[in-house]
DNA sequence: TATGAATGAGGATTCATTCAT
DNA sequence: TATGAATGAATCCTCATTCAT
């Protein structure tokens, strides 16, 4: 019996210790699978993704590999899955903290971005690999539009708070606003050579223009 | 005796009319076989790209493909140059009116990457391939690394001048908004779902965040 | 993974014949592609050797043959060694029989020699294919060199005890004689017509010249 | 008009004027490129030999070579002819001077080809890829046993001679004799790595075996 | 004679995937 | 579950040869 078609869908944390059971080393085995094939997406890119080398990476059988993803491209929505669940991630923490400003959030919310974006580069650049074939890949379009629509909806009840708090400008429109955002940081991975000091300061500066100033 | 090295060595300047007649047809040659080449990376991606397709997509032969360039990898490059050129040409046009203040100048520059990425989104996405390609191969980094720059540059120009006018806010870093800019719409490429609306206006009201409101 | 490198590396002195068992079929399959190979090249030359037809001649797929040798330069090397070995022989058999005077045992193995060229020119052709080749393979040089110093050893110590018992002359230089030897038999395989008689009783003679006759 | 086909066979001395008239010139272009591809196979052997290659190497377009040889096969027995000239030169050189003993004479031969070995080895390597293409290929096998047949046919007469005078000894067999030393040289272009003097000493001893010792 | 563009069959190699064990 | 041998379609590229100019 085969075990992709996204049987093994998001466990919540509740339910985890009940499949655990039976499956637990299962599903580490596919976790393995799934990052040696995304270390190699992100040093040769989807295109230069080999099923041999993924199971070379997570040190087994090509065969096995194929026990537990029968087809390359489940193991590529696995990828897309681990990653959405990665940079979800961020939301989460966000919501820790209900105490803080929105500007704070906010603020918090794109510092973890760009660090991420300086740290862990590849994340991003796997990220526009797997835009850009959802462009012709359904399967990983429904994933990733789902994450993209979290995202943009996080930023719009940050910015609507953050002007009903009169702290961002009363003339913002919260959806182009995060719609910026987002194609900001998009934008940003695929920057040719990417600076540190320049990414911080050309966010600050983008943080300074959504402030009311008066 | 091949024609690779996007090097016409017989085409000095001095005679370019006389040569041109002989290897216009030539010159010709190669645009249709890169025109092929980038409508089949724009439906199928660089990693869907088969000089086969691409051959048969310029109505010739593959051996004759072969003789325009000695490479796959020669033809990709062949159709960074094609983009880098078409894209580059917005900066020319600028050029020409210099009467325009650098208001006019940028929302033009704007609108007119704006037209192209709703007209013609065709051109951003084989461009997001491309830049993601260009993380593994230096020839294509070179060519984009250049255009990328002089992009930049143009938008600086802009920015400054526009500054010294009192047209835009005084507290506005060129560098970092022309960088900010850049980010912006490359990351435009990589949405989702792109709506011409909403991307004009997002793009109406960065163009507000620049101007000096006194 | 795969089985090139000419290494066994599961087989350990002690366990052969636990892991034979195991890898027998495998080195089986070797042979018979190596074997295809092998008569391709007598028939067709080095030059006329395509992996598809070895392939077909060892009855498998074209697949197969490269999961066995990763390349054609590795499946010429494989053949080189099967060669080698398959020449080799002759010194084992002749250090059987140790109470033959050194002049029984150089003929016996003259005789060999000469028969082998008689009954199977394939393996002095395709010999001859290889020497040539290995001057511009390393790999294929390091083999042959091997197995021609090899033999020149052998026969430098058979001529070498001839002397000193007094049966080969005396001013008889080992090592050129040797040298003389080989060169001939390398370049019997090169004569345009071969004809059995010709070549024993030219043998004969040869063999004539370096008895002591006093 | 095509002019392979060996339409142009060794003009003599006396008629070169007549022809030269008219096909001097092209002749000689003949001779470039079979120069050129003489130099090709000695380094990368006929297996590697390409008819672009060659008509770079003889500084002409690929259409034009193909007007002078019609197919890569008349090429390579073009090659096969200039070198069986080339060689050949020996026996005329040999048959200038009458007045040498038979014995000086062949030792003569024998240097002159020593030297040759290790002065111009690749005309040998040469020759020993299109003697083992002979195999497959009538047209060059008729060439190059003519030519074997010329050698053998003067070797047997120096021999002979040399019997008669008293100068050899008397139980030598001058076709096995002649056989032996073809074969040795042919050989010795084969020898892994030939050293001078072990070559210049082979031959010698060789000689020495030869002599009327009494 | 000379050029260089065009042809297309063919060749080595790859790689996702299957299957018997 | 795990192994590794087997499959074969697909891919990039080569190269002898032709042909219009």
């Amino acid at each position: 019996m085969y075990q992709d078609d996204n049987t093994y869908p998001h466990m919540d944390a509740e339910n985890i210790q009940v499949t655990a059971a039976g499956n637990a080393g299962s599903e580490d085995r596919r976790q393995e699978i799934v990052l040696a094939a995304f270390g190699l997406i992100a040093s040769k890119g989807v295109e230069g993704l080999r099923t041999r080398d993924v199971a070379a990476g997570a040190g087994m059988n090509i065969g096995t590999l194929y026990y537990y993803f029968s087809t390359k491209e489940k193991l590529i929505q696995g990828v897309v899955d681990y990653i959405v669940q990665h940079i979800a991630v961020v939301q989460d923490a966000g919501s820790e903290a209900a105490e803080k400003t929105p500007v704070e959030v906010l603020h918090q919310h794109l510092a973890h971005l760009t660090r991420m974006l300086i740290d862990t580069p590849e994340i991003f650049r796997v990220m526009g690999e797997l835009i850009l074939r959802s462009e012709r890949d359904q399967a990983i379009y429904q994933i990733l539009k789902q994450a993209d629509d979290d995202w943009q909806q996080y930023l719009i009840n940050v910015l609507v708070e953050g002007i009903n708090q009169r702290l961002f400008r009363a003339d913002l429109d919260p959806a182009l606003t995060a719609h910026a955002m987002m194609s900001f940081f998009k934008g940003a991975m695929l920057q040719l050579c990417l600076q540190t000091e320049e990414l911080e300061r050309t966010v600050a500066q983008f943080e300074g223009w959504l402030l009311d100033r008066r």
